[in-house]
DNA sequence: TCTTGACCTTCCACCTAGTGGAATGTTTTA
DNA sequence: TAAAACATTCCACTAGGTGGAAGGTCAAGA
């Protein structure tokens, strides 16, 4: 291990991801196969953090493995602006993909609040039958 | 199979649900073991078929395969009363999560907002370092 | 030198909520 | 009687890791 190269442990401290999740990173195929020691440790450059925390961003920001892997690709084979391209091609597909989400978890939330209004409440009273039976009001019976 | 008796795939078009995800229900523990046929096909009732709609009902409103295990579990042992607080404790702890989902997937639209105002632009103007390296402007490097 | 502990390796299994497919058995219909 | 349309079970796959087992390696202390 030269001076400069680190093993997965400390890359893990310092960009605070856990040596299990490099590996898994590796396998599927967002980290290139790291170099390996005599004895078979791998061992990482600080480029190699760099990657890697550029992956966390990728990801805190939605992107799926899937999505980062591809956006690492285009990193290797083509030129700063046609990987801002692929970079803005992806956020912007899941920043609509967020809203989406949101849309349906408001709805959902409305829903939730309308079913607790219905618990409790005779047949007659509720909105839509929510968690009961329609016929009766009593899911003992079920 | 006697008259009021049906296969999954009739019980599956009726509550609209595919025969795979009816096995996988019993399997899981949401729906009882069914009756079968002496050919070893599985045969439901009008009350199965009351019951895996409230299934579908506990689902749509987000509640896991497990909280509907628990809440039919319930269902079976307790009266009314019991079964509607243990609903009502479910769904109030889904809206719960819910809501806090609908906060965090707003964050992440603002921050996915302000990424992709900042892909293109010169470092000195970007407000973080988002999807590229914090010393230079151009991600192909690394 | 030996041993202990911390680290590393690979492999397999598990989580959610189902879905896809294979191989095989049954019922219904032409 | 044969084929179509059902049914059965079992195994594998999805996403994004995590948990644990069994074993190899490295540095430090007695």
């Amino acid at each position: 291990m030269t001076a400069e190269s680190m093993t997965i442990g400390v890359l893990g401290a310092k960009v605070g991801v856990q040596p299990r999740t490099i590996r898994f990173y590796e396998a599927k195929g967002l980290m290139p196969p790291a170099q390996r020691s005599q004895s078979g440790y791998r061992l990482y450059s600080e480029q190699d953090g760099q990657r890697l925390q550029l992956i966390r961003v990728a990801r805190s920001l939605g992107l799926s493995v899937r999505d980062v892997r591809e956006l690492m690709a285009t990193v290797q084979h083509e030129n700063c602006g046609s990987f801002q391209g692929q970079a803005a091609r992806l956020i912007v597909g899941k920043l609509e993909q967020v809203e989406a989400k949101i849309q349906e978890m408001t709805a959902l939330k409305e829903e939730l609040q309308r079913a607790i209004e219905n618990l409790g409440q005779p047949a007659a009273g509720r909105d839509s039958a929510v968690l009961e039976c329609t016929d009766c009001r009593c899911l003992g019976d079920l």
